[in-house]
DNA sequence: GTCTATATTGAGATAGAC
DNA sequence: GTCTATCTCAATATAGAC
């Protein structure tokens, strides 16, 4: 998906002509808005200005839209667990980088993470979305295990209650946060940092 | 909504015979699989062995099955800020028991709340569920905001961010919880006020 | 690359018998 | 309280012209 090696966003020559990701954005909008059932093809060709069979031109099916989107939010959240500062020190270090850079891509790709969130495996497309989102929480808990050995985390609890404590805070931040708020992301980011490793009590 | 002065689970007398109550159950366990606009009349009738129009002699629309859901959810948690324990004592101790209490809510209620949890304000229904839900948020911020200036909540965070985090902590384990697992629902309580409270770092 | 049809399927809801 | 049969409407997707 995206970027093919060419320019981006280069409209062909046809028509005015919208692009793949125009297309794609004004989906994710309306998926959202609506959800992914209820949005129908026609409500995506009123948004667009565009009769139901241009969609069809630019994918195949509605749920190539979804996939593309879901796609876009994965591909991102993966690519947290592959930077530097998440291989790389201890483990608590580790984890911390991990939370904070999901909280980053989240804000930063906000329409596609929010779909992916609300994904409950309706379709095969949602169901492979659903496996790499799992196999992205297993990566966080085997860190929070590491850290817990390390003595870093507390070990009355299950590290992987913990985990998911911890992400069901991260990811109801897809709920509310607007990105012409008052918080930047990378505020949010230490607040979240900071109740989930201090807590909410006053020290 | 439910519990008529009468007795519980009379069915009446004419032929077999599902409860409002058996009906409505089934309903929200194919909501919740499936999502409420992906749930067609006739999957509830497959599932309740009755046609669909059966199940119009119990709700005179799909609508009505999903307001009776959500009420449900939504008195069961408006119950807990009229609890003694929520409105005696100082603001900490209130806190600590309102979202105590909420966690004990989302699993003796699970199914329903899960249901309220998804709405996301696409129809009158669902936005007059969202519009009682913010009620009470805000309920729950106006405590923070005490115990904070009783000095037992940290001030850095901006209370709202603090009541949003704490919540969708709290709401997330309604997409893992069940019922058949190893924690109980006041292990787990104790497990979100732990995290909530003191962070997951080890002290 | 976009259009105006239209084929086809399945939805929510109702009528009226038993 | 449940049934069968059906109405009506809107959805996804396709055909074929420009």
């Amino acid at each position: 998906m995206m970027s093919h090696p060419e320019a981006v966003a280069a409209p062909k020559r046809g028509r005015p002509g919208l692009s793949r990701q125009d297309v794609l954005e004004a989906a994710v909008a309306a998926f959202i808005e609506h959800g992914y059932d209820a949005t129908s093809m026609g409500m995506l060709s009123s948004r667009l200005g565009l009769s139901k069979a241009a969609i069809y031109h630019h994918f195949p099916a509605k749920v190539e839209l979804l996939r593309a989107a879901l796609d876009e939010a994965l591909g991102g959240l993966e690519g947290v667990l592959h930077e530097p500062g998440a291989t790389t020190g201890n483990a608590e270090a580790r984890l911390a980088h991990v939370l904070s850079g999901a909280v980053h891509v989240l804000i930063a790709q906000l329409p596609y993470v929010t779909l992916l969130l609300r994904v409950r495996g309706n379709s095969e497309v949602e169901r492979e979305a659903l496996r790499r989102r799992r196999d992205f929480d297993r990566a966080v808990t085997a860190l929070v295990i590491e850290a817990r050995n390390e003595g870093s985390v507390r070990a009355d609890i299950d590290p992987s209650v913990v985990t998911r404590l911890i992400f069901g805070m991260i990811n109801s931040i897809a709920e509310w946060y607007r990105p012409e708020g008052l918080e930047s992301a990378d505020q949010l980011a230490n607040d979240v940092l900071a109740v989930a490793l201090e807590g909410l009590s006053a020290s």
